[in-house]
DNA sequence: TAGATTGTTAATCGATTAACAATC
DNA sequence: TAGATTGTTAATCGATTAACAATC
């Protein structure tokens, strides 16, 4: 019986990652998986992903586990990736373009199938199979297309002018990965792609060998 | 007074949102700003802000708002961001071509000053100034050029083996791009980016006009 | 002095973990 | 039946927010 209870942010964010895991198991034909086995892997408390599992319903046996292709197909239609999901992606940098090529990598029905630059030189490249469009043709074709999803590899200083652009197209949601925090209305969905942040915040923890000595010695 | 109390994750990670802001303020010559105002800007609570300041120190003053260079300064040496800080990649695909032209970037003193990859065909391409050596050389070049930080962007089958390469060669923190969960020994800090998760769980908010509506109603 | 804004305490909210009855 | 493992409740832990005295 599927709950509907308001779902944490926290919650959804770990359904992808187990997706990839259960995908991993169903190659190597693995039938069934216990919270325990995920947790171990995924270095994940097994309460946690038990309790993350049950918000969208009982999809485990008792004394048995889950079925993997099963789970599979469960979080696929929770996440709503078991239909179609078309993306477009704008600014063909370094990282546009490497996002481009991990198309590979999102199996999942979801696919770039546009992509954008406002510098002419870029117009008409092709990356992956993708001939890049002028931006001036974003709204047309995410209306002609059915684009949902926008990702932007733009400059910061570009980066709100792009996401409002993809809002007058009517997109749902977008992924930024410009280093600014993007302004939009309640019903686009809004996710940050911060690298920049995880990697200077990574020096906070960097101790090295004498500092940890002297803990040893002072505590 | 700098207070010395276990500073949450959640904390350090907005350290470097606030540098950026703090850095652009700096740059039109503002030289003052309130919680009130980095909150707006940000889309963060102001007493969280506050909060968050007041763990390392009593970085303002009152009725006044904050010293934006004074900030700055600050936030730097709580980041270990005053000192220049060695950065190693391995893997020069697409994504790892794109992280070392991100080095302009990274002004902070944190720098990627050497590029490794396994193939043959890779090794010797310059790359942003850097030459790509092989992976094999890494142990040696971390070790002679005081490197702390690896950044992984190889795929997700070999991440932990690289992974092991830059623990063995006394490495304290990594920045892992592969979407798989690393391993590694409690003084070696890994950060994961995983923007396949963070694009997955986008599909999870998207709804369409239909369904908002459908919510209209209901509700 | 009046207005602004910090630093901090207390209240709230949310997320994780432990424990265990139910049951395969 | 005995062993394993779920789903769920209760307990814990942690993070955010509101409120306000202190003070510039």
């Amino acid at each position: 019986m599927t709950k509907q209870l308001k779902i944490s942010e926290a919650v959804v964010r770990r359904l992808p990652i187990y997706l990839r895991y259960l995908n991993e198991l169903s190659l190597s034909e693995v039938q069934t998986v216990s919270s325990q086995d995920l947790g171990e892997k995924l270095d994940l408390n097994p309460a946690q992903i038990r309790k993350d599992l049950a918000y969208f319903g009982d999809f485990g046996r008792k004394g048995v586990g889950y079925n993997v292709s099963y789970l599979i197909e469960k979080i696929r239609q929770i996440l709503k990736l078991d239909r179609p999901l078309h993306v477009a992606l704008v600014g063909t940098g370094n990282l546009g373009r490497a996002l481009c090529n991990y198309n590979t990598y999102l199996k999942d029905n979801m696919k770039i199938i546009a992509v954008f630059d406002a510098d002419p030189s870029k117009v008409g490249l092709v990356i992956n199979h993708l001939t890049v469009q002028p931006t001036s043709e974003l709204k047309r074709t995410v209306a002609e297309r059915d684009i949902s999803v926008g990702i932007i590899t733009v400059p910061a200083a570009e980066a709100q002018n792009v996401a409002d652009q993809f809002i007058g197209a009517g997109i749902r949601g977008i992924l930024n990965f410009a280093p600014t925090v993007l302004r939009a209305p309640g019903h686009v969905r809004i996710h940050q792609t911060d690298f920049t942040a995880d990697l200077l915040s990574l020096a906070y923890y960097l101790n090295s060998e004498d500092e940890e000595m002297a803990r040893g010695t002072d505590g």
